[in-house]
DNA sequence: TGTATATTTGCATTATGGTGCAAGTACGCA
DNA sequence: TGCGTACTTGCACCATAATGCAAATATACA
């Protein structure tokens, strides 16, 4: 395989590893946060989340906006409250993809020595 | 559903929503580094992976060693060279493994009102 | 209109993490 | 044994981001 058909074969892996959703889902106060939301399995309001993580108000809020701007989560606001819920199908889709196009790219042996004369080793 | 029963049917999800392995993934100078790890399909080294990038090498050994540490590539160490390789198994099997648990959690409406009554909106 | 509630924003502080340089370590080879 | 190569580690510096408090905003309700 040449280096050209190398880089056509793994080109989604460049988009799927977007490093703005991992970040997203990188801290661990977010993690709990979402942890929380997914098992609520329900829409639930900022108040709802902070009351299972010790952190101040101010704070889940930012973080949820945060996931929201990363397509981790989606809000609906209705009058002073706010209701977010996970988006599922955005999530397990995306895992799927980045699952998929490492698959595609997986070689058939991983020895020492390059199959696509891509890097310095051959 | 109980919160109990809730909270039993997503714990997967607690353990595989690792802010390690996502912290990992986060950095776009990481995520480049990879994204040539994985297209060039073959086992690396420190050098041939720096080509890609305009960093230090010190800065390209860093990075391999926490994604090292956080189960995405795997190093083997000949005389003074390091290869890297990507741990493609482990990635797919904790990608597909965090959609199955999300999808698992997935209710079947979301509304809001909590079907598992484990927060405050009921 | 006034007051209470839900959330967001501004700000200062603190913590975390990425970077390059220089020095150190490990190993191969003459 | 001495030198060169491949990589790692120590260190200082800088950028980013997490946090809590207080104030602001938005909205419901009496």
């Amino acid at each position: 395989m040449t280096p050209v058909q190398a880089s056509a074969c793994c080109r989604p892996i460049d988009d799927l590893l977007d490093p703005e959703l991992f970040k997203a889902l990188s801290d661990p106060t977010r993690s709990r946060l979402l942890g929380c939301l997914v098992k609520c399995g329900c829409a639930c309001t900022v108040s709802d989340v902070g009351e299972c993580c010790a952190v101040d108000l101010s704070v889940v809020s930012r973080h949820f906006s945060l996931l929201e701007r990363a397509g981790v989560v989606q809000s609906s606001k209705t009058g002073r409250t706010v209701h977010y819920v996970v988006d599922y199908a955005h999530l397990c889709r995306t895992m799927r993809a980045i699952a998929d196009a490492i698959e595609q790219c997986c070689p058939a042996e991983q020895l020492p020595g390059c199959a696509r004369g891509c890097c310095g080793a051959r």
